[in-house]
DNA sequence: CTGAAAGCGCTTACAG
DNA sequence: CTGAAAGCGCTTACAG
């Protein structure tokens, strides 16, 4: 049932009449080989189909080729263009990539994948957004392999960073609810607390308002979870206050989702009565009716980055950590 | 430990006072040790932190405890779930998975995708949906990695099967259109013709109107493509025929999301004026409004199903090939 | 219940 | 420009 005998490089150097020695160095490229001899290889190498067994090559060279990518959720739309930019660059250099999970709440925690990956030996981690304790990622670059950290600081662990200019792009964002369009309210729904982004987000929402000369309405901000029921939830509570917002900025677009669920529930009018904005322009962004005003966090493009910082780093490049900082666009649609 | 000398087995060896013979049966379980060597061998293990090499270990077993997945698009929330799925088992079993893209337009094909993966000696592979050819079918079950085909039938290729049942659910989605509520002319908006599973939907489409003793309105029927651009373009197609249909049948969510918007714009309500209807059930089917009516997919299951089939495979299972078909489900919501 | 040793299939010093 | 051989770190017959 199971196919014939693999094909080892003992065959292929029979085949082709040189040693071993010889025929990885053809493969590799790493010695110069006379140019009869290496295309005699190669011919054999064409005529059996050999394809290098990874696991002895692995065991020679400690490394896997393979790199791996680690987020809370792998259905969230942001973290599913990350993984394709990642595997774009990655897949060109024949490094295979692996996408776990690490779910905040339930499911495997990061430490128990973190120890999965490492066991597997990777020859680096990209490590999504997260409240990654700083044992964690020490652990990480102790075993040697590199690290690039995601929506983080440099300063805040090993590694290199790659991150979107969140602060900044939040701050456009609410300039512009709190100028030009004149909100006089306007509150905060955010996900769970010490998690990032969240922390950026806020940040960037506290200086547009101090910008303006106003200070965050505490009785208008609310933690909760970066989920449409989050949003809901978050909503709810805020369309209950005393004196309740004329516009609600989410730390992501799934929260104003939500938020968008609750208005039309209660049959208050987007953006009218009251305007919602969103962050990461995931496609369903534009598809919930009003479509979501928000900001594009350049989700592949953060995925290509840090794929290329990795590859740099496993070529050797052995300088100081460095950050890569991409730029923000804020997206006008009809939710404010 | 400062990435270090990492630890192996001899190590863990020395600090029990057993061989390695030892220690490594005391890793596997596979055969008897004594209570007391056991347990001085556990600790060892924990105090050093040990974690046996893969590559070695896969070089003696012929192994790589990897499993593949591989999908036309990585970005599709169908393909997301499914991911979800297989992961879920796999991690459990210790397993690695790989999730590859192979677009059917641009980016690498199939072929080399496939090619690069038994390279890489994965222990088995979950094929999603696509035109394969037989040929690369047969490439993979001859190299001795277990496959399961995801969408297709057992007779189209070795390995299992795992698929959802599509032409029953669109049967009984179009049933409830034609009987109980009592549309009269029914479009149908399908994807790329030729490619799944455009084909089972459409005939579930046409079983349902033949039960009701219609006949497919031949040119309330058009092909485009499994995107929200390809059901704007068809929809308004639809909306500008001679005699306009008062429901189109889409061949997934977001082409049916495509049609709302072309509704929206043009003023045309739905459902009243016009019943759109979507398939999959992706998270965006519920966001958009009137939220859509729809057939589940059970992405996640069928991902939680190839995970187990090839786990049993994997563990030695050589039976007849095996095909399981997973239940469809109606989920009526706003749109129709 | 335990251990000594062969060998999985590569890459790479070392030698010519 | 080329080759013989050591050795990467495991698992598993084989032996006691």
């Amino acid at each position: 049932m199971h196919g014939s005998r693999r094909v080892k490089i003992v065959d292929v150097a029979a085949a082709a009449g040189v040693s071993v020695t010889t025929v990885s160095h053809v493969i590799s490229g790493r010695r110069p080989v006379s140019a009869a001899t290496r295309a005699r290889v190669e011919d054999a190498v064409r005529r059996l189909g050999y394809q290098a067994d990874p696991s002895a090559r692995g065991l020679r060279t400690q490394r896997t080729d393979t790199i791996g990518l680690v987020v809370p959720d792998i259905t969230n739309p942001f973290n599913t263009e990350l993984a394709a930019g990642i595997q774009a660059i990655a897949y060109a250099r024949g490094l295979l990539t692996v996408v776990c999970e690490a779910p905040i709440t339930g499911g495997p925690r990061l430490p128990a994948v973190l120890g999965q990956l490492t066991a597997r030996r990777l020859d680096g981690i990209v490590l999504g957004r997260f409240g990654a304790q700083r044992a964690d990622l020490d652990l990480i670059a102790a075993s040697g392999t590199r690290l690039v950290r995601l929506g983080t600081r440099i300063a805040d662990g090993p590694g290199d960073v790659v991150r979107g200019a969140e602060t900044e792009g939040m701050r456009e964002l609410v300039r512009y609810l709190a100028g030009e369009h004149g909100y006089r309210r306007i509150g905060f729904i955010g996900g769970e607390t010490g998690v990032e982004p969240g922390g950026e987000r806020y940040e960037g929402y506290r200086q547009a308002l101090a910008e303006a000369g106003r200070t965050v309405p505490e009785d208008l901000t609310v933690w909760t979870g970066f989920t449409r029921e989050g949003g809901r939830a978050g909503a709810a509570r805020l369309l209950d206050a005393a004196e309740p917002p004329d516009a609600v900025v989410c730390a992501n677009d799934l929260i104003a989702i939500g938020a968008l669920d609750v208005a039309r529930q209660r049959g208050v009018h987007v953006p009218g009565r009251l305007a919602v904005t969103g962050y990461d322009d995931i496609d369903a962004a534009s598809m919930v009716s009003p479509a979501l005003t928000t900001v594009v966090n350049p989700a592949r493009e953060i995925g290509r980055s840090a794929a290329r910082l990795l590859i740099d780093r496993l070529d050797g490049d052995d300088g100081p950590a460095r950050e890569i900082v991409l730029t923000h666009q804020v997206v006008r649609r009809a939710s404010a």
